[in-house]
DNA sequence: GCCAACGTTGGC
DNA sequence: GCCAACGTTGGC
């Protein structure tokens, strides 16, 4: 009740930052299908983000995760607010999870849409050492959720840096 | 409810 | 490939 009423008050949209390893999904690969569903999320925090907080509209930065080097590649957008993540339900998918079934879905998932590739990819290391981005989530020791909120002075500035000539 | 063991994430 | 830091599981 009280998490819903301080949804309601919630400034739109949302920022936020999720993560994808290129290898198995990247930001190319979202500009070619220009929408995808976010499926395999498997962290209940990172599933109560997309599941409760996340709105149509909500702008997002592609983060390549495992990569070399790791950082943002570019932004995309929710178009589809949560529902549940159906690769649970397939035997023999690589996301299925006995425990989840259709009556009783445990994880969710949203649908985002291309918005761009930045110019300048921007590495990790570069948001690090980059002023004003200190508090900055995925810059923080030991944090590494998939799907994280970010504020919008740094939505701002890291769109700033991508597109830096 | 504690906590050890195990599995995963993800930078390096 | 290594491994630190997490998150989850399951025995008790």
């Amino acid at each position: 009740m009280q998490q819903s009423f301080l949804n309601l008050m919630q400034p739109y949209p949302q920022y936020w930052l999720m993560k994808s390893e290129p290898n198995s999904f990247s930001i190319h690969d979202l500009e070619r299908l220009r929408k995808s569903s976010w499926d395999g999320v498997r962290n209940y925090q990172a599933r109560n983000f997309m599941r409760d907080q996340m709105r149509i509209g909500d702008l997002v930065l592609f983060y390549h995760s495992n990569a070399k080097p790791p950082g943002v590649a570019g932004t995309a957008r929710v178009c589809r607010e949560a529902y549940p993540d159906f690769t649970t339900f397939e035997k023999n998918h690589k996301g299925f999870d006995p425990k989840s079934n259709p009556e009783k879905p445990i994880w969710f998932m949203v649908d985002v849409e291309f918005v761009e590739i930045f110019p300048r990819f921007v590495p990790l290391e570069e948001l690090r050492r980059t002023k004003n981005l200190e508090t900055l989530l995925v810059i923080r020791k030991g944090i590494r959720l998939s799907v994280q909120p970010v504020e919008k002075k740094h939505f701002e500035i890291i769109k700033q840096l991508g597109h830096k000539l």
